[in-house]
RNA sequence: UCGGGGAUCGUCUAAUGGUAGGACACCAGCCUUUGGAGCUGGCCAUCAAGGUUCGAAUCCUUGUCCCCGAACCA
């Protein structure tokens, strides 16, 4: 039985499986919310698959949204790039919207929590800001206008609006608290002055509302059930929280017309994607384009979605991709071999073949006429066994070209191609010996004389390889561009210089390539291959009739290139990951021994249970964990009372065991009792029920209550030890898993945890493990 | 002397106390009129140390390392 490939579900899938369980929300609405102010890269393409795809695999919606509230930065040409990428890669939102057209019940909102007594107008300028705000380590204080009142707020408020006040002559900021370990929460900015004009809402506002005030604001507004956004915005959850309760705001009715809306909107976050020799930083991008280092947004090199799709990379490729890589939370870097592996994987399904010729070398057949041609497949037969998918007439004269690479006069070992003498095969046609070659002055061939040789195998020839060619009379002139990757190093974020990290040879252009006369047949915007060159395309922005310039798309995988090149100069190791200068300085957290130490320093009471305690058979450890504080004490405490004699066992269970029950609550919030907790620990720790039954118990005392001798004896819990009775469920067992028992005796020993569990759960908890493990053991080696 | 996150094959990612799985990469073999594709096999991981448990990647403890956070950016 082949197991089937196992992909867990995302977390991001878990939890809104778990919130459509527990009905916090009928129908999943997300969105995908970028800033104009650059094009879409390959980064986008997965929070695009992420937003888009979680929405269409649960019928929800997913809104593209603009989120255009800085002028200074933002511009209409990447509004439309943006759309055009996104429906390119293949989805369509359900609404595209803006996060300016909320400008005014944004405004609104603010005043409401002015009047609340939840935001102020502060006169102090950046650097003062700045300056009151503390460290990480120190809280900020209060500048002058914290506590001005409401009604001298709203004015002044209005006044920011009204385009009186210069640029940064106030701000409007939360109150909410400047000792804040949440650096984020230290009462943040809402609006800032901005006299600009704004992309869509040309001067109707000088005043802008912030991110992290308008994104929970914009995501309310459109009913959003998941907003999910990447990792460096974990610490402003908490302020994404706070902007939605108190501005207390509501679901736009016209936006969500026609769905429930289910509780508020909560953020969650994902790790962004990092490519290896891939930079992603849009600033950086937006430095190449400007420093005319790449041809523009659309330049193939560039990880633009406009790029990528220029360059030929087909949507299907990108979101394989995405889908190949995953949705986590560790911070990782994704090897680019995997894109590469991706696009590979699409084009060889789906592009036809084809010849064309690099670096023509002249091949003259003499013993050939002239005018032929040769039926050719478009595509090899394990892609079309049925040859269904078309064959062309490839034309065949007495000229031919083949790529100068492929030929060498001193050929070196496992080189199989042609040299002086040798016989090779022209794909989809004859074989031909090489038997003379035509020097220029500087020692280059240019020109081989040919003869064909018919039935070459037949008549036992060696044939040293498979070479691609074209006619020289019928052949098609173009231009070729060859891409490498774009940067040298590793990480090329990380340069502070990107001219020290371009790679000098991302762009070769190749002049003089000749192609089969079908290349120039095919209809815009096919990829094909050019056997043993790559995938290509016709570069749709400078191809023009009668004048092809082509695209490499990407090369074949080529195992001999690599054998070639294993001694060759890869040196650029991995970066080291310097250390930041920052983490060194950050001091440590306190650690929870520390803060028990503190505790019980602090409290007399913990301090005298704690040298009691030390007496009992429990060890130092575990007194000093149930010690830390007074809830967990207190339990202890009590359950010892009750049963004095087990000391140790009590106190296993309540540091190993409850807190896994408890989560974040303390054991009064529950409806776990002392007396409940000694009884179940007695009843495990005789040996009346098994540790496994024994948690199970657990759980509900915590959930429920009760009384654990009354619930093992109404459900009859108590251990079985027998091997009487154990017996049958471990031959069931057995029998049921006939294969993965010839595994365990053809020594995969691994597998007796999973018989044991197996009969334990058959069991419902019941089964003596002890018993369990000798009877399973036994039977297997039997 | 703070707050928020994260550590599983070289890389990405599964396994919610019961076989550490998949993919990419790599290596080998088969096949091949693409040094492509395909097929088969192989190499390779739970950050560390203790503890609980019949059984721990998973629960408890201690420690280590990495990322983010003090724009009127998003």
């Amino acid at each position: 039985m082949a197991s089937e490939p196992t992909r867990g579900k995302d977390f991001l899938r878990t939890i809104v499986d778990e919130d459509l369980a527990a009905g916090r929300h009928q129908h999943v609405a997300t969105r995908f919310p970028p800033e104009p102010n650059g094009y879409l890269h390959i980064g986008h393409a997965k929070a695009i698959c992420v937003d888009f795809g979680i929405a269409a695999d649960y019928g929800g919606t997913c809104n593209l949204r603009y989120d255009d509230t800085n002028p200074t930065k933002e511009d209409v040409e990447y509004v439309e790039a943006i759309e055009r990428d996104v429906r390119w890669l293949g989805f369509a939102p359900s609404r595209v919207l803006y996060a300016s057209d909320y400008f005014e019940e944004m405004y609104r909102l603010a005043c409401r929590l002015i009047e609340k007594g939840l935001a102020y107008v502060d006169d102090h300028d950046d650097e003062q800001i700045k300056a009151h705000r503390g460290s990480l380590t120190e809280p900020g204080r209060p500048s002058p206008g914290r506590d001005r009142g409401v009604a001298e707020n709203l004015e002044r408020f209005a006044a920011m609006r009204a385009g009186a006040l210069p640029d940064g002559a106030c701000v409007l900021r939360a109150k909410i608290d400047l000792g804040a370990a949440n650096m984020k929460m230290r009462d943040p900015l809402l609006y800032r002055i901005r006299h600009a004009h704004h992309h869509r809402t040309g001067d109707a506002w000088c005043i802008y509302p912030m991110y992290d005030y308008a994104h929970p604001l914009s995501d309310a507004f459109e009913g959003i059930s998941h907003s999910i956004c990447t990792l460096e915005f974990e610490n402003n959850r908490e302020l994404y929280d706070w902007v939605i309760a108190a501005t207390e705001v509501t679901p736009l009715p016209d936006l969500v017309a026609g769905r429930p809306v289910g509780a508020p909107p909560r953020q969650y976050e994902v790790a962004r994607l990092a490519l290896d020799y891939t930079m992603m930083s849009k600033r950086k991008l937006l430095r190449l384009v400007e420093d005319g280092l790449v041809a523009g947004w659309d330049d193939p090199r560039m990880p633009t979605l406009a790029g990528m799709r220029r360059r030929g990379f087909t949507p299907e490729a990108i979101r394989a991709f995405c889908d190949l890589i995953g949705v986590a939370k560790n911070n990782s870097t994704v090897d680019v071999g995997k894109l590469e592996y991706a696009v590979r994987d699409d084009l060889n399904r789906r592009a036809p073949r084809l010849l064309g010729v690099l670096r023509p070398l002249k091949v003259t057949l003499t013993n050939h006429a002239a005018g032929d041609e040769r039926l050719a497949p478009l595509f090899p037969e394990d892609l079309d066994p049925e040859r269904t998918r078309g064959a062309r007439a490839v034309p065949f004269d007495k000229d031919l070209y083949i790529d100068a690479e492929d030929f060498s006069l001193e050929p070196p070992p496992g080189f199989r191609r042609l040299a002086p003498g040798r016989v090779v095969r022209l794909r989809y046609a004859e074989a031909i010996r090489c038997d003379e070659v035509r020097l220029d002055d500087a020692g280059q061939p240019v020109e081989l004389r040919c003869a064909v040789v018919p039935a070459a195998e037949a008549h036992g020839e060696k044939v040293w390889g498979v070479l691609h060619w074209v006619s020289a009379t019928r052949g098609v002139r173009c231009e070729v561009r060859l891409y490498d990757r774009l940067f040298d190093v590793p990480r090329p974020d990380a340069a502070e210089d990107v001219r020290t990290v371009l790679n000098p040879r991302s762009l070769e252009v190749v002049a003089g390539a000749v192609v089969e006369p079908h290349v120039a047949a095919l209809p815009a915007g096919t990829r094909f291959q050019l056997e043993r060159l790559g995938y290509f395309v016709a570069d749709a922005v400078e191809a023009r009739p009668g004048a092809l310039v082509l695209n490499r798309v990407i090369t074949l995988r080529d195992s001999w290139e690599k054998a070639t090149a294993a001694a060759g100069p890869d040196a650029e190791v991995a970066a080291p990951a310097a250390r930041s200068a920052r983490s060194k300085t950050r001091p440590d957290k306190k650690s929870a021994a520390e803060q028990r130490t503190i505790a019980r320093a602090r409290d007399p009471e913990l301090a005298a249970r704690h040298d009691r305690w030390l007496a009992l058979d429990v060890g130092a450890d575990l007194v000093d964990l149930l010690t830390g504080d007074r809830d967990t004490s207190d339990l202890f405490a009590a359950t010892l009372a009750a049963a004095p004699a087990r000391a140790r066992t009590l106190a296993r269970w309540i540091v190993n065991e409850l807190p896994r029950e408890l989560g974040d609550r303390a054991p009064g919030e529950t409806a776990l009792t002392a007396t409940a907790l000694a009884a179940l620990v007695g009843l495990v720790d005789d040996g009346d029920i098994t540790a496994a039954a024994g948690k199970e118990l657990l759980a509900e005392l915590v959930a429920q209550g009760g009384d654990p001798v009354a619930l093992v004896a109404a459900r009859g819990l108590r251990q079985v030890s027998s091997a009487d009775d154990l017996g049958p469920l471990v031959a069931e067992v057995l029998a049921r898993n006939g294969d993965k028992v010839g595994q365990y005796r053809g020594g995969k020993t691994g597998l007796l945890g999973f018989f044991v569990g197996q009969v334990m759960k058959a069991s419902g908890g019941k089964a003596n493990p002890a018993t369990v493990n000798d009877l399973v053991k036994r039977a297997l080696e039997a």
